[in-house]
DNA sequence: ACAAAAATAGTACGACCGTACTATTGTATG
DNA sequence: CATACAATAGTACGGTCGTACTATTTTTGT
């Protein structure tokens, strides 16, 4: 018998893809951790028997949620955006993407809930989450090499601190959201980007 | 007999402060919901009985954790800053004193990581945990302001929004952290902060 | 349609959680 | 020093967690 599931029938894999939609819906209106198989079983409507056939383990399971919600992010910021558009106009439109991802579902950003979460607890679930980060920040940065190389940012920019600085104002909006649902996140993060653009601009 | 122990008597007071401190190393260091009665009972030498003798539930030893977070806040960050410094020195003396507060003892922001894990947790945890931030991010836009009337900063400078992006910087640094113990974490909040200030500058 | 195999359910277990309740120890005060 | 009461320990309980292990149902390939 499989237990991992490695194989994937036709069957096994449309529940698999059931189970996993759920959790994210779960991961990402609580947490990670508070995606417990016994809830899990009841949302998805299986046993729990039945999550430890799809997955084995708990960790597997955070893993497989953590590898879904990254499919789901390209899915809804990167593949949104036209790739034909000049680089400081696909920043802007990432970024609005990016800042409206996790709303078709529930409200807060999976990724950094979970990094804190798994901050404290080495293992692969921690790594997963770290390498869905990094290839969204390292993506960030060659669109704003890009920008420098074609001219439209200043040519001693930064790429790095730039980023950190885009990565900084949605953790901002993120905060506030949280602090206060009806806020003007929005808005405190548009007007920040635009003045970290404005500064760098040609 | 008063399991909630408001009258604090001078040997029960020691203990509470003992046992507090002891939390604030867990929660700092794993997370506040991680501060489990037995674990904490083990860490501070007493019997999980104890522990309710002093604090009477979970959600007041929780909150009793964030209420002592504060003042070690208050201690660490804010009485380290001389009044005397001119706002604009004092906003990046704050901030550079922001940046280590909890860095005695662990090596993360409580109050970071308690707004992420008690944000789908409505009650009393919660609003004590934005009363504290909110404490100090009126406090950061005071300090603004001043800037603002003493004529360092323009005078079109919105302090929210000024504050909103010092926060946010703070946010990525530690988020920087975390995907990277060794990283240039400090070096990209300074920058940050310094072109932020000098945007602005008059 | 039938046998093989995969998918799912059922049940049980030990660990730890928060929280009662009672018993014991320590301490301050008259 | 005795006594009243605060401070702490001991023990027990129901709940939920992750995870085995076995039984049953459903799908799949021939």
């Amino acid at each position: 018998m499989n237990t991992l599931n490695t194989t994937a029938t036709v069957k096994s894999e449309q529940t698999r893809q059931h189970i996993l939609s759920e959790a994210l819906l779960i991961a990402t209106s609580k947490s990670l951790n508070d995606v417990t198989i016994g809830e899990l079983a009841k949302a998805s409507g299986l046993s729990k028997s039945g999550m430890y056939a799809h997955f084995g383990s708990k960790e597997n399971l955070q893993i497989a949620i953590v590898n879904y919600a990254g499919e789901i992010f390209v899915d809804r910021v990167i593949r949104k955006v036209s790739t034909s558009l000049q680089p400081i106009e696909r920043i802007l439109a990432l970024s609005h993407q990016w800042l409206n991802w996790y709303e078709g579902s529930a409200k807060k950003c999976l990724f950094i809930s979970a990094t804190v979460e798994f901050d404290d607890r080495p293992g692969v679930v921690r790594e997963v989450i770290h390498e869905q980060i990094h290839r969204w920040i390292n993506y960030l940065e060659d669109e704003v090499s890009n920008a420098i190389n074609q001219g439209e940012l200043k040519s001693n920019t930064d790429a790095k601190q730039f980023v950190f600085e885009i990565y900084s104002l949605f953790l901002g909006s993120q905060k506030y959201y949280w602090l206060s649902k009806e806020g003007p996140q929005r808005e405190l993060f548009k007007t920040g980007l635009e003045r970290l653009i404005l500064s760098h601009r040609k």
